[in-house]
RNA sequence: GCCCGGAUGGCGGAAUUGGCAGACGCGGCGGACUCAAAAUCCGCUGGCCGCGAGGUCGUGUGGGUUCAAGUCCCACUCCGGGCACCA
């Protein structure tokens, strides 16, 4: 280990400033010596068990592992707000403190640098997306390394780099290479089910004989297995952006969520992940993970698990299929509606109704789905005049079709109840249809709304549906399904399952709003997809000697687009032009042959499914991440809970990764998991949501945004250039703004009193307006800290070797045991609060004693770790603090010998007493009743009734 | 429409299982230093009444439980986020 920096000379502030005073121009001194120490120490580099980062001797210094992890960011040309920190400072505070503790901490940083507005900014500036890339990742590494954050550099990853995508491409072809075995469970390598074909283990689903088809004719049943696969799905094409864009891409009126083009939708052969295999476990596993309850319900709401029936009705036109979780209540379902493109209703629609029907669906077709689907707009709809029977009564029941139920969800098809459900209640009302009761609602439903109770089939007074629990009735068809008296939903709905299975009229079905996953894209900055195909138009995946296959270059790298409203234009990808690239010899196997190559990349979020697996073994040319490595830093720890699923130890990122980055990672971690290539079931074992970084913007009344840092706040209002502006807040950002830039931070304050103001601001979890003018409290407090052991004159370190007073003691006794408590539960606002009261004690110590002053500094060292460096350095120690003991507090010290307590009179505080911490109730009660003012409230009344809350307080009731 | 959060001084926020509301910071006011200002330092700072001792009101609104409610329960208002007729 090296010496401790040295300073060059004293900084100079304002004209009379004092020469050792902590201005912004030491701050900056101090922080770039450490800066610059802890890089050529490598202080912060993590010992690996094994593979090339492996150090024995380092690993044996170290306690538990911890792996602590930021979501990477994106780098934006723009460069760093003050907003982007936020977390990275809260997780930087965390493991200098874990350190402290000695834990093993890896903690590092990359940058997901493929995706679109890379490529737009490129297609904008006419420059390469590699070049503008590599500039953006650069400034944000110069902002990020001079804010002090503890990263083992050796560890970061760009997704862009060959080096990485080779694994990432690596991954996909595992994926390509695996198919979901329902029956165990789990994925399994695809020789495993072609062994299965080949040896007439496993029969085809449609019954043709495995040995009788040619090679193309088995990938294509091979393709209904594998994990990734082609498909000739509908995807939404946008013209304007000549790119495809993903469901979740598109907003809810039809447009795409970047540059807002029309979105149309078409077929177009697509790379698919089966996502949709894993649905059970993607819900079933939420259970083992440590995150917040809102963000698993909104990885449930996502995926849409819901467990209930299929069920044929049959018709003139043949059965038509609908998807409902209540079977039991299919004695109530009086009707049916069909999605206007619905298959079937050309043939189920009479003569007489097709006037009306053709005319109804051309209204629909018209209408923009946000419109079909508008909650607060009137049900509309027309009969079909063609009939279906209720499997379970035989009934024969009117079709209708009607917008608000969509081709794309479900069967296109639902059965209504309308006693039981308010939406097909008001449909039935509207056009006259059957409302029988198949349930009995108890007596106060009926007096709750004001009707007469009544019983058997009639609702006609009823004024809404009943939902809810109550005994089931009109339940029953002579044919075996009998559920009248029961009241049990479960039991109800298990009973008419069977009976339908039996009976071949449906059976039970689990059904999933999970999509499988659009993995293709048609650009260029992306990962190219380790695919060709033969002359038969079969996909195959390069072998793993020849990955990575690396995106080429090419200065045509925009994609085609088109007229935004060409809805018949086809999408060209820029690769499709470069035929040197995409026209291919290899060998695979079976001798040199020409292939094509595919010329689709990976979207964004590829890269983003297992980066925190290559910070483990970043430099590994063998695997994705040593067995043994990964094991160790994210292996199950069933020590602490038997059920651990592994991961990542804590997860920190905005909560608008909720569902998508989160969900396709956990995907992939698992596919991973079965073909036993990790040890852990899930990447991330803990979330926290940091919140976000609010700002105040400004508009005219033009709605055009004003440069906030010119605004002028006057008693009447806000004021741009003398004209009033309107208050907006939001996030921060550079659209609205309304940025602030942490280099202008660095320069005005120092990193450390940025990083303390922001954790001061609030907890990490919630969002925070940023001020500004707020910032030079914690400056004023590291002055202070600062001033108590420096002298400002001279430099010379200002501490006295006498012993603290008793007080002192426990005052640092007790901040010692906060903070370390506040750290652990990353609360570093109130950790902070306490260290200013800390130094604000001792403030008023003239010559503070060297052991206060030497635990102040090592507290506030995850806090602010330069101005402690440098602290530490002065009190003459070798070295870094960095992995020093965190100050461990003496129980003795943390009781006293007397409280005070609070004496209230019925509720109200009226007095204090002073008592001994031990005094027995009786003690405590006479005390309080002889507190002057307290007698004086109580007059001389007898009280009822005293309660003493030892430690706390005394309630006298009068 | 449904679901999930949230609402505390002029501002950001603090407050174990219900137990002294307003820690800490900003701002404001007063003072020290200075020719003056800035910077820095010290003190005060929820509203109202009172010379004071003290009293009184006070955690979005209205109820409730309790010796005691920011905290628990019911109803509502507003703000933020998520979902979108999910069958």
């Amino acid at each position: 280990m090296s010496n401790a920096p040295t300073p060059e000379t004293a900084s100079h502030g304002a004209d009379d400033t004092p020469p050792f005073r902590y201005t912004a121009a030491l701050a900056q001194d101090i922080e770039l010596r450490w800066q610059a120490f802890w890089d050529d120490d490598g202080t912060f580099e993590t010992p690996n068990p094994a593979g090339p980062l492996a150090d024995a001797e380092a690993l044996a210094g170290r306690g538990d592992k911890l792996f602590v992890l930021d979501m990477f960011p994106y780098p934006s040309s723009s460069g760093l707000h003050v907003g982007h920190p936020l977390g990275y400072i809260g997780t930087d505070i965390y493991c200098r403190f874990q350190r402290m503790q000695g834990r093993n901490v890896l903690y590092s940083m990359g940058f997901d640098a493929f995706g679109l507005p890379a490529e737009q900014y490129a297609v904008r500036t006419g420059q390469h997306p590699a070049i503008t890339t590599a500039e953006a990742v650069t400034n944000y590494r110069r902002q990020l390394h001079r804010l002090g954050l503890s990263h083992d550099k050796r560890r970061s990853i760009e997704t862009t780099d060959p080096d990485y995508y080779k694994w990432t491409q690596w991954i996909f072809r595992t994926i390509f290479e695996a198919w979901y075995d329902d029956a165990a469970g789990k994925a399994r390598h695809i020789d495993e089910l072609i062994a299965e074909f080949d040896a007439g283990d496993r029969a085809l689903p449609d019954g043709r004989a495995w040995s009788t088809l040619s090679d193309p004719e088995k990938e294509q049943v091979l393709a209904e297995y594998r994990l990734a696969y082609v498909s000739n799905a509908p995807v939404n094409w946008c013209p304007g952006l000549g790119t495809v864009v993903a469901n979740e891409e598109v907003t809810a009126d039809g447009r795409s969520d970047r540059g807002n083009f029309p979105v149309f939708k078409r077929n177009m052969r697509q790379w698919m992940m089966r996502i949709t295999a894993y649905g059970d476990r993607l819900v079933d596993d939420l259970d083992l993970l440590d995150w917040t309850d809102a963000i698993k319900t909104m990885q449930r709401n996502w995926i849409g698990r819901s467990e209930g029936a299929t069920v044929h009705f049959p018709s003139a036109a043949g059965p038509i299929t609908v998807f409902t979780t209540r079977p039991d209540t299919l004695f109530g379902a009086t009707f049916m509606v069909l999605a206007p493109e619905h298959p079937l209703v050309d043939e189920l629609t009479t003569a007489e109704q097709a006037a009306a029907v053709a005319a109804y669906r051309e209204e629909a077709a018209a209408k923009k789905e946000i419109d079909r689907t508008d909650d607060t707009k009137a049900k509309t709809g027309v009969a079909t005049g063609g009939t279906a029977t209720n499997p379970v009564t035989g009934e024969e029941i009117p079709v209708w079709i009607a917008d608000y139920v969509l081709m794309g969800y479900g069967t296109g098809a639902i059965m209504a109840v309308p006693c039981g459900d308010q939406r097909d209640f008001d449909f039935a009302r509207t056009y006259g249809l059957d409302i029988p009761a198949i349930q009995q609602p108890p007596a106060e439903w009926f007096t709750g709304h004001d009707i007469a109770p009544t019983d058997g089939a009639d609702t006609s007074t009823w004024p809404i549906a009943y939902v809810g629990d109550a005994p089931y009735i009109n339940s029953s068809n002579g044919d075996g399904l009998d559920l009248n008296g029961t009241s049990d939903v479960a039991s109800g709905v298990a009973t008419t399952n069977a009976w339908l299975e039996a009976n071949g009229h449906g059976e039970a079905t689990i059904n999933f709003k999970l999509r499988d996953w659009l993995f293709s894209r048609q650009r260029y900055w992306g990962e190219p997809f380790p695919v060709v195909y033969d002359e038969h138009d079969v996909a195959h995946v390069v072998p793993e000697s020849m990955l990575p296959v690396e995106l080429p270059e090419t200065d045509s790298f925009s994609p085609r687009t088109f007229d935004p409203d060409d809805a018949d234009s086809d999408p060209e990808s820029p690769l499709d032009r470069l035929t040197d690239w995409v026209d291919v010899t290899l060998d695979l196997g079976d001798g040199p042959k020409t292939y094509r190559r595919d010329t689709n990349v990976m979207p964004q979020w590829a890269g983003s499914c297992w980066y925190e697996m290559r910070y483990l073994d970043p430099t590994n040319d063998e695997r994705f991440v040593d067995a043994a490595v990964e094991e160790y830093w994210m292996g199950p720890q069933t020590d602490e809970r038997p059920d651990h699923p592994g991961g990542v130890d804590l997860y920190v990122g905005g909560v608008e990764h909720a569902v998508l980055h989160l969900l396709y990672a956990r995907f992939w971690h698992k596919v991973l998991y079965d073909l036993g290539h990790v040890s852990s079931k899930e990447p991330y074992a803990r979330l926290f949501n940091q919140g976000y970084i609010l700002a105040d913007a400004f508009k005219d009344e033009r709605e055009i945004y004003v440069d906030a840092s010119e605004v002028e706040r006057r008693d009447d209002g806000y004021f741009h250039d003398g004209k009033p502006v309107t208050l907006e807040v939001g996030k921060m950002g550079k659209s609205k703004l309304n940025s602030v830039s942490p280099d202008e931070m660095y320069e005005n304050y120092g990193a450390d009193t940025l990083r303390l103001y922001e954790m001061a601001m609030g907890p990490l979890d919630q969002s925070r307006p940023w001020e500004t003018r707020d910032v030079v409290g914690m400056y004023r407090f590291l002055q202070r800290l600062w001033r108590n052991a420096v002298d400002e004159d001279t430099g010379a370190l200002a501490v006295s070797d006498d012993a603290p007073s008793d007080e002192t003691s426990r005052v640092l006794h007790r901040t010692i045991d906060a903070v370390a408590t506040e750290m652990d539960n990353l609360r570093f606002n109130t950790a902070i609060a306490k260290l200013i009261e800390l130094n604000n004690h001792v403030t008023k110590i003239d010559a503070p004693p060297r052991a206060v002053v030497e635990a102040m500094t090592l507290m506030l060292a995850p806090l602010a770790p330069h101005i402690a460096e440098e602290l530490w350095s002065k009190l003459g120690h070798e070295g870094s603090l960095s992995h020093e003991p965190f100050p461990v507090a003496d129980p003795a010290l943390l009781v006293d010998d007397t409280i005070e307590l609070p004496v209230q009179v019925n509720g109200k505080v009226r007095g204090r007493v002073v008592v001994a911490a031990d005094a027995p109730n009786d003690v405590i009660e006479a005390a309080a009743l002889a507190e002057e003012n307290v007698a004086r409230t109580l007059d001389g009344a007898a009280p009822k009734k005293v309660i003493v809350v030892p430690g706390r307080m005394v309630n006298v009731v009068a």
